[in-house]
DNA sequence: CTGAGTGCAAACGCTTTGCAAGTCA
DNA sequence: TGACTTGCAAAGCGTTTGCACTCAG
């Protein structure tokens, strides 16, 4: 998998690369975006339970993208009984605050990711249910120019790709 | 609303503009595009009743994106009671059979539409849930370049963007 | 005639909500 | 302390399904 082409491809991710060694200031990348998530909910006026805490870990570790389910079952190792209500609570609470994302692919429950620096849209393999990032700009740019030619402004949007590994069976739809 | 723009944008469509005036061959649009729904359910030894008849007649006439109950809603016309499993079980038949496409917008049920000839993606006005369609081979190319340097094949891809009339209040997400 | 299609009601899967009990600041 | 959060159970919503009845071919 090339990482950098020619072509319009300017940016292009697969499994998210994450370096949880410690740094220099002797904070790991993790505790770093936990602290941001933290930060934001405590910004927001709003209490750091046990439960909440765990779901923040849980969402700055994920290198994925998880369902609530999925990450109940992971809070649970901090918080043996935490609840399903309790976790869609928080991830209501922590996509309002715009730290996380909440993506509804087709089929799937809703599925989450802590908010990125840079913005990238989503490739789903529809065997296996991965999930491939990427970006282009020159996508975007032209999402904006039709958008803004059709008297629009874009508020947010969303780019799915469903695809299925070259080579494999059926390959017609 | 200008529809021819020099850049980038080579078609776009506001709401479809539909002749349903007599043509040459004694028939209307609909009635053909009718006939040609007809026919796939006959094709894939699909008996036609009422209900189905009503159905297929609705989506033909349609010239927006109905979600089920609407769809229900205007077949009562013909068959006053017909049922919404009766709906449903339809348009998953069609759309086995490809000719209409299910649209899962955010937030909304889902909401359907007869296959055009051309494909399109579709812009959806957050304050009033209208929806726009419009096309752009520029993206669809840039969309296949991606998948393939990736090693994938595009099974279907899904461009939604989400927005809002220029000047609208609220300007920020 | 006879099996495919229907309406009804009940079940479904995911998500939200009301409420009493618990807890964080 | 006192407002906010939790867990539980129940409800919500869109959609699907089991079943006996009906009807198209």
């Amino acid at each position: 998998m090339q990482l950098s082409m020619k072509m319009q491809i300017n940016c292009i991710w697969g499994l998210r690369v994450s370096s949880n060694l410690r740094e220099k200031d002797g904070m790991t990348e993790i505790d770093r975006k936990t602290k941001k998530l933290t930060e934001a909910l405590r910004h927001a006026g709003v209490r750091i339970t046990r439960q909440r805490a765990a779901l923040l870990t849980v969402l700055a570790e994920a290198e994925d993208h998880p369902e609530a389910v999925e990450l109940q079952r992971r809070a649970e190792e901090a918080v043996p009984g935490i609840s399903l209500s309790t976790v869609y609570r928080t991830l209501t609470e922590l996509e309002a605050q715009g730290v996380i994302l909440r993506h509804q692919f087709e089929g799937t429950p809703a599925r989450f990711e802590h908010t990125e620096t840079q913005h990238h849209d989503h490739m789903i393999d529809v065997e296996t249910g991965e999930v491939v990032e990427f970006a282009n700009d020159r996508i975007e740019q032209l999402q904006a120019e039709i958008a803004d030619a059709m008297g629009y402004d874009i508020v947010h949007h969303r780019l799915e790709l469903y695809v299925r590994k070259k080579g494999s069976e059926t390959p017609r739809d």
